[in-house]
DNA sequence: AGACGTACCTGACCGC
DNA sequence: TGCGGTCAGGTACGTC
């Protein structure tokens, strides 16, 4: 499900619904997502209110009035869902009751996701969260740091903009939508991008996410946000997914050349079109 | 040190 | 109808 407009949009619908809401109680379903639920989970939440609800990367972020954040990753099928009445789901694995008689339950058929508890204080420099690139949307983006660590990749450049340590919140999907945009060829080795191009594709990273987000995120599946509404940016890939068919610019000669390419890297599908995104 | 494959899991879909 | 194979939005870990 969830890159970065889809977690941000999680997000937003769980600040609306659960801000200020004290836990009355949780119920575990299972010892485990990922990971094991650590040692006292439920205790560490019981009794506290939710301070705020933020994201960093593709991570929520629960702030509590105990001092304790809850680090939720969604993995690939994760989703919250609030619920005025309980209706069991099956994969529903936590059940957080809040004390105005509502329930956030979360939902994860393949249990990619996980989550932890940890002081506030040294949410920073946990480990989930320690190796992370910066935020795409952080007023403080350095083009310059961020082109020069491109200059030292070794590969391609769609694995590239999807390792987290480098930027963070993009993934398959939005990879393949910002290089179309940009013009680049996914398998262009990322090193001998120049200067204006990879500018050029950065703002294309910004603004593919920015347009997902206002579209509240794409329902490839069942991807809904916590409010249960899905999201409609899937109407708006250029390529993603369209393997064969034209791109998203009317009358490319693409269309009349097999359209859209779809190749395998690095264990993921990407997404190009051969007369706009060309190797050089 | 860094790059790569693989593992983690269930479900949907396709061809036979 | 059923079965096997393939694929899916992400991350972490072992192994070169």
């Amino acid at each position: 499900m969830p890159e970065l407009p889809e977690v941000e949009t999680v997000v937003r619908g769980l600040a609306r619904q659960i801000s200020g809401k004290k836990i009355i109680g949780v119920e575990l379903y299972r010892k485990n997502l990922r990971y094991p639920f650590q040692r006292g989970f439920t205790a560490l939440l019981q009794g506290s209110s939710v301070v705020s609800v933020e994201r960093r990367a593709k991570y929520i972020l629960i702030n509590l009035s105990n001092g304790n954040t809850l680090i939720a990753h969604l993995g690939m099928t994760g989703s919250f869902r609030v619920e005025k009445k309980p209706a069991q789901q099956k994969h529903d694995h936590v059940v957080f009751n809040l004390h105005n008689n509502s329930r956030i339950v979360f939902n994860d058929p393949r249990r990619f996701g996980f989550m932890e508890i940890i002081k506030t204080a040294d949410i920073a420099a946990s480990k989930h969260l320690a190796h992370l690139g910066p935020e795409p949307f952080d007023k403080n983006l350095s083009a310059e740091d961020l082109y020069i660590k491109l200059q030292k990749a070794k590969g391609p450049v769609k694995p590239f903009i999807m390792r987290q340590d480098f930027l963070v919140g993009v993934g398959n999907i939005y990879a393949s939508e910002a290089l179309y945009a940009a013009r680049i060829h996914p398998e262009q080795p990322a090193h001998t991008i120049p200067r204006p191009q990879f500018i050029k594709l950065l703002a294309e990273i910004k603004k593919v996410l920015q347009r997902a987000i206002d579209a509240g995120g794409s329902t490839l599946k069942d991807y809904k946000n916590a409010e249960g509404e899905m999201g409609y940016f899937q109407h708006e890939f250029a390529v993603y997914g369209r393997a064969g068919l034209p791109c998203g610019q009317k009358n490319c000669q693409c269309a009349k050349k097999g359209g859209i390419q779809k190749i395998i890297q690095a264990g993921r599908s990407s997404f190009f079109c051969p007369e706009k995104q060309v190797l050089f």
